[in-house]
RNA sequence: GCGAAGGUGGCGGAAUGGCAGACGCGCUGGUUUCAGGUACCAGUGGGGUAACACUCGUAAGGGUUCAAGUCCCUUCCUUCGCACCA
């Protein structure tokens, strides 16, 4: 029998006439469904987060957007689709849901378009959010815009400035003439976080290094607890290069003497357990005490070498790196445990930056130290032998690993043949009792550069006193501001706002474009005149903290309240990017335990469950770009198949966390699913209530646990496949039970949310389905009694057999004995072993 | 170079150590249609067969196991981070 011809009315095979015939209320239209239901949901506020004492609470965060002027990216939606299904799932399963949307909206390109064009980095700003929103609200995302968060407002502005006056009064936040990475281009300094190969992370423009007076913030005082309180946090990989960045490292600083100086040179180094092999010391170029030690005799090749060395921007410092140069001082130093003399070089593969911007140098034991040793001739004593017994040949290449002491020409009195850990504890004893060294810890990481020579950023809230003769505004005055003295506005000034500007070039002058804001930077208080910092805040700085504001977004009177932290923080479930791994969220991390620390927040860490979505590619595999000419347009998507199609279709696509190319054809098979989905929910509606057969039933429960858990477990993808098939074996009923459907499209509305609440209406329903409860599954309906299991003979599939879950071993070997298809294979055999998993596999094992 | 993740049909991808390839796309054939499209039905890893049978198959090679895509070892490749961090 075909399936036609069972079919009755209504039939979705039908006949061309009858299909125009059917009324056009009949038909799934997302065009105009989708906009009805985003405007009841808005009507009737149904996502607006209130807070039960009680019930469960999930605050699911999206990394909070750039409105860039091109508009959404099909990217977008995929990490917002996610947290999307979460927020409804977990709405109708009885949690409270804090579900919000903002704008990161301070940033260069902005700014750079008010260059262009003249048009104030604000008005910009307004208009791509409102593109931007128009974008998301199309897509149906259940946000409370009621608690929408603006990092540009002046209402929030004022609360980031209020966080920076914290940590300038817990000494946090400080000025430091350091060198910093200028970009000339971009006419400002950036982190090192936005530096990558001595380019900008934005623009890939040259970096160089100069120093200048900039703010910088002590977040290295946090590297311990940043890389410590990184154990608790459900995140993925991003944990190991956050701890990669910080870059803790334990180990000594050793003192030498030098020769003929009072000086002494402390290097930093994590093997002191090698001290007696260090044959050199290395100083990096920028060390001040290069100048002190270098002797008359290589004075003239050491300034050649410094000259090589500044002309080098760090790019080819970083490049060159294969061959390592350098040059001796002529000065000798005196190694510590066995009074060696020993040569002082300079060699620029000493970071400056790094520890104490000086290496002792163990060239049998390390790659770097080793080639240099190679390359100038200088001796390799080993003091680490392999704990094997194996021969090394240090001639080729150091040996580089933990080992046992070779018998040590030291005074730190080691025994032969201790494991390379001890020694390190044996020998920093000892360099503690002689006063020559101690046990310390550095880190990679270094404190934050947190001004920037911008306008659209948030003005630093400090002002310093003017040395000046008269109105330092006027033309030609003669002023010195006192940058020594900084003053915090006082809070209750708050927000500082910025000045109107008819230019907002970056000037060469490293103040910044408000330093033209003359009326602006100037005021004058008691007669004593006093100058506005005028470098902005970095892009950074509102994202660090605008999950906080979310939680009580309009008030005036503090950051926010207690109750409103008690109610929603900590954030269960934060999605976005993995390019923020180590910039967000490192600084957010920062700043949270900076708030803990002074009683604002009550958590040691803001997230605690972090997913990064994979990069949707064009179709053609590659990143997508407009130079490419292959990116999908949110916005198209919508029109041809609807919102809840791209949806569904994002989720479907594979593993959330995966890289995955787009497929137009995979949102037609989606689209044709959810007119499927469509097709039997309108026959539900008009088969009166069909009987549920007890096949059905099972199939139905078995759906609800599979969706239930894949959206517990962010496994969207399989849970779309399992409602994929639910839907292909309702279709072939003869007449589709109301029963089986409604549990269908509950399941399927925080994945396509507009056609479930137009079919729940359909069904007959009142009320959104918004908080409708989600359903439940018996646990004994989703496990068949009888099962189909494998029978293998000797390992080899043979047949297949209808078995109870529970059928005895007798009973299954009889059974299988009894097929033919497997007597072929052990008929004339005797039956050796038997292996039987209930409900797996039968395996008989013959001879 | 170091670190992490991964390599499964033509494509995207499924598989608590238990019938590999769920689901979707594409493709083939069919029904409906004047036709195309849609919709629906059937098929779709390779070899082999009239059809079965059988056989080979999860990057390559080895191992553990009654049984391996899954566990272990070696090698190759891809992607993504980091890249002189002493």
């Amino acid at each position: 029998m075909r399936l036609g011809e069972f079919l009755g009315e209504p039939c979705y095979a039908a006949p061309m006439s009858e299909t125009n015939e059917r009324a056009a209320e009949d038909r799934y239209e997302p065009a105009t469904l989708e906009p009805k239901w985003q405007a009841y949901w808005e009507a009737h506020r149904c996502f607006e987060a209130k807070r039960t004492p009680g019930k469960p609470k999930l605050y699911a965060l999206d990394m909070v957007p750039y409105p860039s002027g091109s508009g959404l990216h099909v990217g977008h939606p995929e990490g917002y689709t996610a947290t999307d299904i979460v927020s409804r799932a977990r709405r109708m399963q009885g949690y409270d849901v804090l579900h919000p949307m903002g704008w990161d909206a301070f940033g260069l390109p902005a700014e750079q378009h008010a260059i262009q064009t003249g048009t104030h980095p604000r008005d910009t700003t307004a208009s791509n959010i409102a593109t931007f929103k128009r974008q998301l609200k199309s897509l149906g995302f259940s946000y409370d815009w009621s608690r929408e968060v603006d990092t540009t407002d002046p209402g929030y502005v004022r609360w980031t400035q209020w966080i920076f006056l914290k940590l300038f009064e817990k000494g946090l936040a400080f000025q430091s003439e350091v060198p910093v990475n200028w970009c000339p281009e971009l006419g400002t300094v950036l982190a090192n976080e936005e530096v990558i190969d001595g380019k900008s992370e934005r623009g890939q423009h040259p970096v160089v290094r100069l120093p200048l007076r900039q703010w910088m913030l002590r977040i290295t005082q946090y590297a311990d607890r940043l890389d410590a309180e990184l154990d608790g946090l459900d995140w993925p990989e991003t944990k190991g290069k956050q701890r990669h960045w910080i870059g803790r490292s334990e180990g000594a600083e050793i003192d030498f003497a030098i020769e003929g100086h009072d000086a002494t040179m402390t290097v930093f180094t994590t093997r002191p357990d090698t001290v007696p092999g260090v044959t050199y010391v290395v100083l990096a170029p920028e060390h001040p005490l290069v100048a002190q030690i270098t002797t008359a005799a290589q004075r003239e090749a050491v300034s050649a070498y410094l000259d090589v060395t500044k002309s080098k921007s760090d790019l080819e410092r970083t490049e060159l790196g294969k061959t390592k140069t350098g040059v001796a001082t002529g000065a000798f130093a005196v190694n510590p445990v066995n009074g060696d003399k020993i040569p002082v070089w300079v060699g620029d593969y000493v970071l400056a930056h790094y520890g104490t911007g000086a290496v002792m140098a163990v060239p049998a034991h390390d790659e770097r130290d080793h080639a240099f040793a190679k390359t100038y001739g200088l001796p390799i004593v080993q003091v680490v032998r392999r704990a094997d017994g194996k021969a090394h040949d240090f001639d080729a290449a150091a040996f580089t690993d933990d080992g046992v002491s070779t018998a040590l020409r030291s005074d730190a009195k080691v025994a032969e043949g201790t494991p390379s850990a001890e020694v390190r504890k044996q020998v920093i004893a000892w360099l503690e009792s002689e006063k020559r060294g101690r046990k310390k810890v550095t880190y990679r990481l270094r404190d934050w550069v947190f001004s920037r020579q911008r306008y659209w950023g948030e003005p630093i809230p400090i002002y310093f006193p003017v040395d000046c003769d008269g109105d330092p505004r006027a033309e030609g005055a003669e002023y010195k501001v006192r940058y020594d003295k900084p003053i915090a506005v006082t809070e209750s000034e708050l927000p500082l706002r910025l000045p109107e500007l008819e230019d907002y070039r970056p000037g060469e002058d490293p103040a910044g474009p408000l330093a033209r804001a003359k009326d602006w930077r100037f005021f004058q208080k008691d007669g004593q005149w006093y100058a506005r910092e005028t470098n902005t805040m970095p892009q950074w700085a509102g994202s660090c903290w605008y999950y906080l504001r979310y939680i009580d977004p309009r008030n005036d009177e503090q950051i926010f309240s207690q109750e409103a932290y008690d109610a929603w923080m900590p954030v269960d479930l934060y999605v976005g990017g993995s390019e923020h791994a180590v910039l967000h969220l490192l600084y957010a991390r920062f700043w949270h335990k900076a708030l803990f620390d002074i009683g604002v927040v009550k958590h040691a860490e803001p997230f605690h469950k972090l997913v990064h979505q994979g990069m949707i590619l064009g179709e053609n595999g590659e990143k997508m770009s407009k130079s490419r000419g292959n990116v999908i347009n949110p916005d198209d998507v919508v029109k041809s198949h609807g919102a809840d199609s791209l949806r569904v279709y994002e989720m479907f696509m594979g593993p959330l966390e995966a890289v995955k190319p787009w497929q137009t054809n995979g949102v037609e098979g989606v689209r044709r699913f959810l007119d499927r989905v469509w097709n039997v929910a309108v026959a539900a509606t008009k088969s009166g209530d069909a009987a549920m057969d007890d096949e059905t039933k099972r199939a139905v429960h078995k759906t609800i646990k599979k969706v239930t858990e894949d959206v517990e477990g962010l496994r969207f993808n399989t849970a779309v496949s399992a409602m994929m098939i639910l839907v292909k074996q309702l279709q072939a009923l003869p007449a589709v039970p109301k029963g089986a459907v409604e549990p269908l499209v509950l399941l399927l509305a925080p994945f396509a949310p507009h056609i479930a609440e137009e079919l729940w209406q359909r069904l007959g329903h009142g009320e959104s389905l918004t908080y409708a409860p989600w359903p439940t599954f018996d646990a004994a309906l989703c496990e068949d009694a009888e099962v189909e299991i494998g029978v293998q003979v000797n390992g080899k599939a043979r047949s297949v057999l209808r078995l109870a879950k529970d059928e005895s071993q007798e009973s299954a070997v009889a059974k299988a004995l009894a097929d033919a298809k497997v007597t072929a294979h052990t008929d004339g055999k005797t039956v050796a072993k038997v292996i039987y998993v209930p409900g797996r596999i039968l395996n008989l094992i013959v001879k």
